[in-house]
DNA sequence: TAAAAGTCTTAAACTAGTTCATTTTTTTTC
DNA sequence: GAAAAAAAATGAACTAGTTTAAGACTTTTA
């Protein structure tokens, strides 16, 4: 029995959840990955060019984000350890990718490349199974958010996400949250006044 | 070379267009999926029910929404032939579901109950694949969608819509049109003025 | 450790979208 | 094919969220 080193170790549980990996299949699928370090306000990735791997993140805390016409910026997720983060679909289509993807913490990543991705499912098919769960946990979650952002008020999109993800509220800027709550920094902080006064 | 009926030459070219079958694996798929049937009006299923089945729409139009505190609807999505739809949360789960399917037209479907959808993985574990895909090309307009959300205008979300999906929008009304771009009817009326009007 | 840069707060004037009420038009039903 | 029901249009008064601008507070950097 190898000991791993503690991101091996964080990915290995993360995957285990949905699959069951031999000894050897571990190292096969360790062999496949990358190790990534990108400092605080360091770019994983900028628009424009075709995304080269999918990651997890094993330290840190980044921001996946778009801008648009006007410059302003529009945060589409958080990415903290154990989350699993990227562009998926420049990563399949291999389209250049409309997103940055910052970090707002010194952060380590463990990234599988596109060709690296391919060879797992040859390789070890069962991680078809892994992916498929994977993204249909996804999916439900994105399936929520996406009626969430028309259905409720901005005061309560912004108490809902303090609820589920107290540990993130508490690493990021009141800026950065108004930018994924879909408002103006002004009103964000009206808002949060507002709700501590109760 | 067997012959299929319409609505199973439909599924069996939606599922092939990401993986093979043989024409065994053919024969076993369609022998785990169920006809149903809806009229005009009727559920396909309602909130508080544990979903019983993942659908594959081969005729008609349905839509898919929650009610709010106020008994508001939310629609998440109008599904039309050669689309997939249902509540995949409760589905995975076996909790009961929050949302209500309805057709807007008679339709016809093919489901696959959550029994036959573990047997079909077991069986034909090429449906791993399929379903990673499926999953994964679903949260890529997912992910997209709920960005939408936030970051447009209504006015800007019912020209993209209409863009996207212009047989879905002769297929509906405006009001339907309006709890899935999320404003009032009464809103919408004006928008669509307006932008005819340009 | 001082200067610079970025973040947060507050407030006034504005705009996108809601609510409520009424009328017209279209669709459904028997 | 007439009556009933539902959908669409219009307008006036309202509210949630934006914009712009300025000052206070915090963090970063040299």
């Amino acid at each position: 029995m190898l000991s791993y080193k503690e991101s091996h170790t964080l990915i290995l549980n993360n995957v285990s959840r949905f699959i069951d990996l031999t000894e050897l299949e571990k190292q096969k699928y360790i062999s496949l990955l990358s190790e990534i370090k990108v400092k605080k306000k360091g770019f994983l990735m900028q628009a424009g060019e075709v995304t080269q791997y999918e990651y997890f993140i094993s330290k840190g805390c980044l921001k996946v984000y778009t801008l648009d016409e006007d410059g302003a910026p529009h945060i589409s997720m958080f990415a903290i350890e154990d989350y699993w983060t990227g562009d998926i679909s420049s990563f399949m289509t291999k389209e250049p990718s409309r997103y940055y993807i910052k970090a707002t913490e010194n952060s380590e990543l463990l990234g599988i490349s596109r060709a690296n991705y391919d060879v797992l499912f040859q390789e070890i098919p069962k991680f078809e199974k892994f992916y498929r769960i994977l993204y249909q946990r996804s999916l439900i979650s994105y399936i929520r958010r996406s009626n969430h952002g028309i259905s409720f008020t901005a005061e309560e999109r912004y108490i809902n996400f303090k609820k589920k993800y107290p540990q993130i509220v508490k690493r990021i800027t009141q800026k950065d949250l108004a930018a994924y709550i879909g408002i103006t920094p002004e009103f964000m902080s009206k808002i949060i006044t507002k709700v501590n006064r109760k």
